[in-house]
DNA sequence: ACCTGAACACCGTTCAAGT
DNA sequence: ACCTGAACACCGTTCAAGT
């Protein structure tokens, strides 16, 4: 008579996402993710090969999720300007909304517990498809990439505590986004 | 009689920075470290509170590293758009060489553990010159931002392999240096 | 004064044994 | 088939004991 499953790959994922938001990425623990399901730690490794998978598996549910928010986003707007400043203040939000989460995505993690190009490519597919339309196709690329590492790198700065020498973020982040989509829009 | 001291501030650090340089964050234990300077891991006790202040110390020794490689770069350059290119090149090229350093910087650590404001002035400092020159006194702080946040986050996506979509990652850093210094540039 | 051994709590991981 | 207890290696941390 087996012993009846307590672990599936969804009340796994959804365990490690919960503990993760709870006790971030130092209490990412096996034996937390055993405990949150009911199981002892060695029972993971039925379905994870080590903790970097776990991590893995966190971080590419997050990079789906934020995909997926873009991809909405992008849907909403019309104007390629707007896209790009929807896209970014929807990254911003998500990273002070879920700041563990956020830290999985470009922090230096090792390389089997990134998460892959896969479960990345619906963010950048939002991204670039609002770069195309405010930069033309030949450049659609860099556009991207530029307006994809400030995005990123004033998110990660802020969540950092980085910006310590007084003055409104609020301004800063206004400004690099108004020069940025000015500077990238192709001319007419 | 009193036992030798074995460890000072200064060895203590090097180690720490060594290990770190060697082994990566992971491996920046308070047992290696201590391997590395010929004690038994109690011993770093009497100088440091916790693993975090062991972190801490290597954080802190590397953000004064890029701080004074900054400022001597700023140092070298007349023009400003030109001290703001430079400044740049000199971050990725630091990452590129210390990427367990650089990775300490700005990346998701305990609060006890990140390097604190005094630490980080410096490179503050250069770049805020620089972009003093560039942009002008009032958006001073604006546009230091938005060149850190650019210059950090397309530097830690690199590291982080985050760049999978093809293309030239070199005239994607190009392509958003020019822009930048481009739009920044205060109306003369 | 500074360092060490011993001890404890906790974590990752393996594996033979339970049901 | 899936889960558990026991075990091992390793880490952070404390503290009484060594010199």
């Amino acid at each position: 008579m087996p012993a009846p499953a307590k672990v599936s790959p969804d009340s796994l994922r959804a365990a490690a996402r919960r503990v993760l938001e709870r006790d971030g990425q130092q209490g990412l623990t096996m034996q937390a993710v055993a405990t949150e399901l009911g199981v002892r730690a060695p029972s993971l490794y039925k379905h994870l090969r080590d903790r970097d998978a776990l991590v893995r598996l966190v971080a590419e549910d997050i990079a789906v999720e934020i995909g997926e928010l873009m991809a909405r986003v992008l849907a909403d707007e019309a104007d390629a300007a707007d896209a790009v400043r929807a896209i970014a203040a929807s990254a911003r939000r998500y990273a002070r909304e879920h700041p563990h989460g956020y830290g999985l995505i470009f922090g230096p993690l090792p390389e089997a517990a990134r998460a892959r190009g896969s479960a990345m490519e619906r963010s950048s597919a939002a991204i670039l498809e609002a770069a195309r339309r405010l930069s033309g196709e030949a450049r659609a690329l860099e556009s991207a990439r530029t307006i994809t590492a400030w995005m990123h790198g004033f998110t990660s700065m802020e969540l950092a505590g980085a910006f310590r020498l007084g003055g409104s973020v609020d301004d800063a982040w206004s400004y690099g986004l108004d020069h940025l989509v000015h500077g990238l829009a192709a001319p007419a």
